[in-house]
DNA sequence: TATGAATGAGTCTTCATTCAT
DNA sequence: AATGAATGAAGACTCATTCAT
């Protein structure tokens, strides 16, 4: 059985490459759905052989966990960066999570397809799954550590940033996607961040 | 899709051969996937032959639809059967609501892989999508009108009451699916709790 | 995973179609290598479709077992059945030996390429080489026993019956194919059946 | 097939390197089968590029041709060394045989494989049967050459050489092998080399 | 000469769907 | 209505060979 040996490309024309093909296979894979791409169409939409995709990548799927690894990564740390950067304080918070709200939006327009085949993946495949869970973490644990040396209330701050993060996640989300007509965001999301602001100042 | 004329059952013998296929089809999808499971192995695990099934179904596709159709209201209802049943006011809404959050979790627990794979093809399928959409306003709704009739505040319940879903549908699938250890259930279940009597009551 | 399970045909059009697929797999792959007939060939010489061979075989390598399983005993059988039907004595063994001869070239010109692709494949497949150590062991005893019961010296009689086996394939082997023209075939009978009969009396 | 201008190297590096190509690449083919080694493995193994290969070799069965050219004689002549640089007559014949056949063995063993996967590419490919025709024509010849030399009956010789090689090569094939474990290969050996002399001294 | 990235035809195998019975 | 054998298009992946550098 021959060595599937992957080339981890070193020079800047096979770099391109694999980005290329990581670029458009996930972008396709996010369109129409993982068993609805083939490699024949990646590697086509990616200006490339076939044959080469198994250069670079063991399989089909990984490809797909590359794509996931480089953009989802991109989705998710807007807000990471936001509030690093930014010192909070019980004052200026609800300005804050305004900032965090409009921008989190901004990465959700920029993929749409995207986030929406990643979270569906999520609960097929063991891999992606174990991916966000530690993003989720690394993430709660940031915000968490900012919000001590911001001098926040400590008391179970773990569960408070969570529910945070699923209630701007969740409310981001349908305000790209959903819009059920029946709701008014702006409103939703004045209720969000008021609940939040309680729940971190509780 | 021409309608090749599908039967539609009246016979008893057929009515229960076409649910089986469902039954039977969409329990393996869930435990598997949709694209991990053929319709040979549906049909033979519903004790039929792979012909037949294209006599109540136009696809494969349809199976899982109508799967969902019927076994994802049964995931859903519960929430909506407490609500309905119950009389709300603002001294049992705790209470209520922890009744909600440990019957959610029960419907959860029932079908783990069920709620997983649905929720996964929500983001691929519009016609999945669209059910589940229609779905959570019905249920919005229904809880609205609960809400309303028992004299809580009028003002943008609508939205509160989808971001109470919300915090409760994480909640319960976190717990079933006990995915982060450094979290404590308890003082998340309070917190959720005390965020939505907060926000309806506000 | 769906489970790859192989009918075994009962019906006799089935059994029928099987046996064709063994019948022109085997041809092919005796005449023109293994790893040089693909699928589609095997299919379309039995005249079945690719995806039927799938339902009788697990794979293209078990179309060959099998071929060899059915083919391979024709090959071999005739001088086993030669020598149980007939009486052996120190007198008649000449005689016997030269029947068994002829009989052994009759069935390698039968099927000569079978006989060349089989004889290769022992040499890079296990299982088929077990199957035709099996054949041999069974073959050897088998004439051990005939012997013995004729009365034949005893004395290292496995070896004995073992060597002249080699020496009747062999023989035969290159009246069939190799045809040195540098030699005369008839002498090198003679003078094997001779080399037998001072083998097997010593 | 054209002659894709086959650069026959002169310059003693690019020699090496084209001696490195055919030693490694036919070493895996030995070890795994022709079909189960590719060109990259082999130019890997040989620490060449894969583009190179196609300077000194046609394809891939060429390097296979060149490995059974080269190595082939090297399992194949010990015999004939024995043979050729020792006086064999009547009385010494039986130890020259003893010898021959205890040499036979090493070069058996010195390259399991090859011998193996030589065999088996003897019946499909024909531009290697004919080099081992030639080969075994050689190899009787000049045995048959020394014996009558040595003043041995020449009645039939080239048809009894070549029963006894015959005998011999599959002596030692069996002995390397451990095929029959219901053998005894002492008793064989004294069984071959007695049948042997018999037949040359007839 | 030499490299190794790139090509793309070819392979085995699967499976939704149809059809003869 | 029912069966399950049959179809054949489609897909993932391999690899001998070529070619830009």
């Amino acid at each position: 059985m021959a060595e599937n040996e992957i080339r981890e490309p070193v020079q800047k024309r096979s770099i391109e490459k694999k980005e290329k093909i990581i670029k458009h296979g996930f972008e396709l894979i996010c369109e129409k759905g993982y068993y609805n791409t083939n490699t024949a169409e990646i590697a086509k939409s990616a200006g490339v052989s076939t044959g080469i995709v198994y250069q670079y990548f063991n399989d089909k799927h990984d490809i797909l966990i590359e794509g996931i690894k480089k953009y989802a990564s991109r989705i998710f740390f807007p807000m990471l960066h936001i509030a690093k950067d930014t010192n909070i304080n019980p004052d200026n918070l609800e300005m804050v999570l305004k900032e965090m709200i409009d921008n989190f939006i901004k990465s959700h327009l920029l993929s749409k397809e995207a986030h929406s085949e990643i979270t569906a993946m999520t609960h097929t495949d063991e891999q992606i799954a174990d991916f966000f869970k530690n993003n989720e973490i690394y993430m709660t644990n940031s915000v968490v550590e900012i919000l001590l040396n911001s001098g926040f209330n400590p008391e179970n701050i773990h569960e408070k940033v969570h529910l945070s993060i699923i209630l701007i996640d969740n409310l981001c989300h349908e305000i790209v996607y959903h819009k059920h007509e029946e709701m008014n965001y702006e409103t939703m999301t004045n209720l969000v961040i008021n609940t939040i602001v309680n729940l971190i100042n509780s």
